[in-house]
DNA sequence: TACTAGCACTTGATCTCGTTGAGTGCTAAT
DNA sequence: ATTAGCACTCAACGAGATCAAGTGCTAGTA
């Protein structure tokens, strides 16, 4: 029977081998330093002679999985070893009851708003972690229509009041030419309520639009200046909203050598968009997901992990969260605490929001 | 006729002597680094021989204004060296126009939000100093109302608008055990509305409190429940509003030295709540203030420069702003900086209200 | 008397250079 | 196919030697 012409051996790899790559990464992982073939053969728990280890060391620096740093030094395990690592070898252990009791604190009554809610949830995680930590707010354009009110601030400003079904209040203020009444924006907010409750912000943006191009010898008063005011209420220039912290974290715990690599690190950090652009990116998939090295060509992140989940209510994803550190962090400790902490944000979300 | 019993010695220090002092701390201002005798001969504009500077540094280190590392070292200025230069010597340059400008971009139109002008105030200092930069939202306490709407967004939830004079906006969520009708809610917040306006948040919570222990069989439905209402929506937990930026110029400059006291700093930084003790500490002065070192007892802020300013409208002090930074910092350009930017940031504040 | 020149002394920083130890690669033996 | 053994590499470490910038003190000078 023929083999399938893609080579095999680029990734089937010897059993023995891959305990030794395995070694080799749990051991980089904990001491952070190059490991050498002598201290590996010690530590492992089948007996291989430090002779076999080298051998086989050699193989898989052939292979992509293995650097030096210089001729005479030990093997550090490459982005791909690492991409190898957690795609097959990692068996996400099961959360001790002392982490999964300091996620639930984000359940805690008390919170009555979404915004702290997702701010309490990069405190928890960074905190648990000691790595920078994300959130995105929930995205505003799929997000749907609770309630739209207008007050009256002065002479020609009016403050809008945009509340989503998932909790999330935002608030902008917008300047009229001609003066408007409260009694009258209130006509106003009673119509566009009816109209667009439920609907998404998206669909509410395009339709006024569209309403717009229509002739509008047709309309009434009311609706003339209920379209003008929604247009102005809804084509928000969404802040990227953008949770983060403990990225001091990273900079205390001396989990990066070089302290340039840093540098690059948070300067990304300062620019939140970059970081929205790759969250984003990440919001289809399911499950934890998790972007080493490289693959993140946003350069800034290059020797960094990031490891995302998405968070959502019974309907719609709403917004992804991760945290970024290392790429030799402790990803069986890490992939189930992002997990568990998607999940009961998930549910204290849903608990908040108004469907 | 006799001397005053006070040792004048103390602060009456020598024309040359003060010309030394402020040559080593215009050194070490400019390189961080112990300066010597021979060196500052050099660069001083007046001949003095590098034997007379150490002289004089001999007496200046014994009435406590320089230090060294070790005996055969440059000096160092103390905090003590610094408070007398800023407080004495120093003579605020004017801004250059560049700077003018950079700080008026603060004023620049398309800024609807109070919140989002106070953002930008922290990054545009924080960018132009290069240190970390802090700013305080308007003390809730003193700002006076200009609106408080409701907003029933589920059977049991209300969403409280208020809008202050300075042009603040905040919102929170409260709960009631009965449901109340949005026609009720809008007759409560006109009462209140009425009542209310233009008293600062503080009297109005005073006076909440006043009505609710009289007798209550004297309400009729509507101010009973106004009341309630009002006690919730004023009972704010004020979460200490501070903006900040920057702190991360602070690790990445080396202006600091040593690491380890940075670490202090930043969980410093993290706990906002000392910051804000501090900034409200120095609310009441005017003008730019200035911090030294040991002056301000909170540990952490050890090796630190605070220079602070107010921002205010018409009527009231507002809150405050200032930076942080290493105690040998440039105060010449610093100091103007703030300045200039207190007053700018009132000027735009002042036109965002709605007085 | 007030300043300065000169000199001996101190001390952290830098460089050199051998030593050490963890590591590799290769070859020959099992 | 594995392993023992050996020659080789190379960063890290420590001991001196050297350097440069600085001080303090004493004696000489305007």
């Amino acid at each position: 029977m023929l083999r399938s012409q893609v080579p095999e051996s680029q990734n089937q790899i010897d059993e023995r081998t891959q305990l030794v790559l395995q070694g080799i990464i749990d051991s980089y992982i904990e001491t952070t330093e190059p490991v050498g073939s002598r201290t590996l053969s010690k530590q492992l728990a089948t007996p291989i002679s430090p002779a076999t280890i080298r051998n086989i060391m050699s193989d898989l620096a052939e292979l992509g999985f293995l650097t030096q740093t210089h001729t005479s030094a030990g093997r550090i395990p490459t982005g791909k070893a690492f991409r190898y690592y957690v795609d097959s070898l990692a068996v996400a252990d099961s959360l001790t009851e002392e982490l999964q009791s300091s996620i639930q604190k984000l359940s805690a009554k008390g919170v009555s708003q979404v915004e702290e809610l997702l701010s309490n949830t990069t405190k928890i995680l960074a905190n648990l972690t000691q790595f920078a930590c994300l959130v995105t707010a929930p995205k505003t354009a799929v997000s749907r229509l609770q309630r739209i009110e207008f007050i009256k601030v002065s002479t020609s400003k009016i403050l809008v009041i945009l509340v989503s079904k998932s909790g999330v209040v935002r608030n902008k203020l917008i300047e009229m030419a001609e003066e408007i009444s409260q009694d009258f924006l209130n006509s106003i907010s009673a119509f566009l309520n009816e109209q667009f409750q439920n609907r998404s912000f998206q669909e509410i943006r395009d339709q006024i639009l569209e309403s717009m191009v229509e002739d509008k010898e047709r309309y009434d008063r009311l609706l003339a200046q209920a379209v003008r005011l929604g247009k102005k209420a809804f084509e928000v220039s969404d802040p990227p909203e953008l949770y983060m912290d403990g990225h001091l974290n990273l900079l205390m715990s001396n989990a990066f050598g070089d302290h340039n690599d840093l540098r690059g690190l948070m300067s990304t950090f300062e620019r939140k968009g970059q970081i929205m652009e790759v969250l984003d990116s990440t919001m289809q998939a399911d499950g934890v997901r998790i972007y080493i090295g490289v693959e993140n060509t946003h350069e800034g992140l290059r020797d960094c992990t990031l490891v995302t989940a998405n968070y959502r209510n019974e309907n719609n994803i709403l917004g992804t969260l991760g945290v970024i550190g290392p790429i030799h962090m402790d990803y069986q400790r890490i992939i189930p605490v992002v997990d568990y902490t998607s999940k009961i944000l998930s549910q204290a979300i849903t608990r908040h929001s108004y469907d």
